[in-house]
DNA sequence: GACGGGGCTGGGTAGATGAA
DNA sequence: TTCATCTACCCAGCCCCGTC
């Protein structure tokens, strides 16, 4: 038995998994599709340009970075004007009845309230902005089914449950926060900027201009979201990868500083004693006793 | 006693912050 | 976006402690 819409209140009482019906990168110019539906689920995503997808009664624009959830049989067409060529990575899918042990659609909804409620938003069609964790995704799902093809569907379902779930706490977070999204996305990108080079000497005009913003504004909208300043929140991911290294390793003081991006170890010692009321020496100590006393409660 | 690892203090400066 | 303020950061120098 199949399910073709996203919305089918059947999805959440079988065992349904998703099927990747089709796949393909296009790049587009000057070109006007007629419209047309498809019978099973639909992921525009833009790469690189902009384009236009007109559905029934509405007309919108998608850039990089965006793409929309086209639900089967929402008619739609899609306009990328002469000169502007668009890059789209097209994904469509349908649900078939679980076999294997892969997580079913079901399952997924059981775990994932943010899922749970994205099955319920009955929308013909879902436009979302990506802050880069839904291409990666796509990317390694095409690549998967590209070098595998059907013979081994691990991997595959994995990626489409990770998928589904990122899509749907996206649209979750729009639909629920509409003015702010925007913000929001800015926000997530230079929080990713910092989990990724927390080691390296960071600056705000780095960080501001990964994410495309004035730092004065990025800063300003920063500490809205996350009541901490850039580098409060820089500071407190080094001083929480400090502890780790502290106490789980045996590295010295003076290469956890330079691993975390703090290049004084005077500088290093005295931040970590503000935000732990304890030196990295003491805080080791009680680190190591914490597990030696652990392993003779174990004997 | 030499040496290495680490803590503390004071001073200088680049640049982050926040008000306008 | 600008600009004055202030703080985060770095460095030098000194000291303490533990190990060899």
């Amino acid at each position: 038995m199949e399910r073709n819409s996203l919305y089918e209140s059947g999805l959440l009482r079988g065992e349904f998994l998703p099927e990747v019906v089709a796949y393909y990168f296009k790049q587009w110019d000057n070109y006007s599709m007629p419209f047309h539906a498809h019978n099973q689920v639909e992921i525009m995503y833009v790469i690189e340009g902009h384009c236009n997808v007109e559905t029934e009664g509405a007309s919108l624009q998608l850039k990089k970075g965006d793409f929309i959830i086209l639900d089967a049989e929402v008619p739609h067409r899609l306009l990328v004007e002469k000169g502007s060529p668009c890059r789209m990575l097209n994904i469509e899918f349908r649900f078939h009845e679980r076999k294997g042990v892969f997580p079913s659609i079901k399952n997924i909804a059981e775990e994932d309230p943010a899922f749970a409620r994205f099955l319920k938003m009955n929308s013909p069609y879902l436009l979302l902005k990506d802050a880069n964790e839904v291409y990666p995704i796509l990317k390694s799902l095409v690549l998967e089914m590209d070098e595998r093809g059907k013979e081994n569907l691990l991997m595959v379902h994995l990626l489409l449950s990770q998928l589904f779930i990122r899509m749907a706490r996206l649209a979750v977070e729009t639909i629920a926060n509409e003015p702010e999204h925007q913000a929001n996305m800015y926000v997530k990108q230079a929080l990713m900027y910092l989990h990724e080079n927390y080691d390296c000497d960071i600056q705000m005009k780095d960080i501001a201009a990964d994410v495309n913003l004035h730092p004065g504004y990025l800063h300003r909208i920063f500490k809205k979201h996350t009541g901490l300043t850039v580098m409060e929140y820089l500071t407190s991911v080094r001083m929480e990868k400090a502890k780790m290294l502290l106490s789980e390793t045996d590295i010295p003081l003076i290469e956890i500083s330079d691993y975390i991006g703090i290049n004084s170890r005077q500088y290093f010692s005295s931040l970590f004693k503000k935000h732990t009321h304890q030196t990295p020496v003491e805080y080791r100590k009680t680190a190591m006793h914490k597990k030696e006393f652990a392993s003779w409660e174990k004997v």
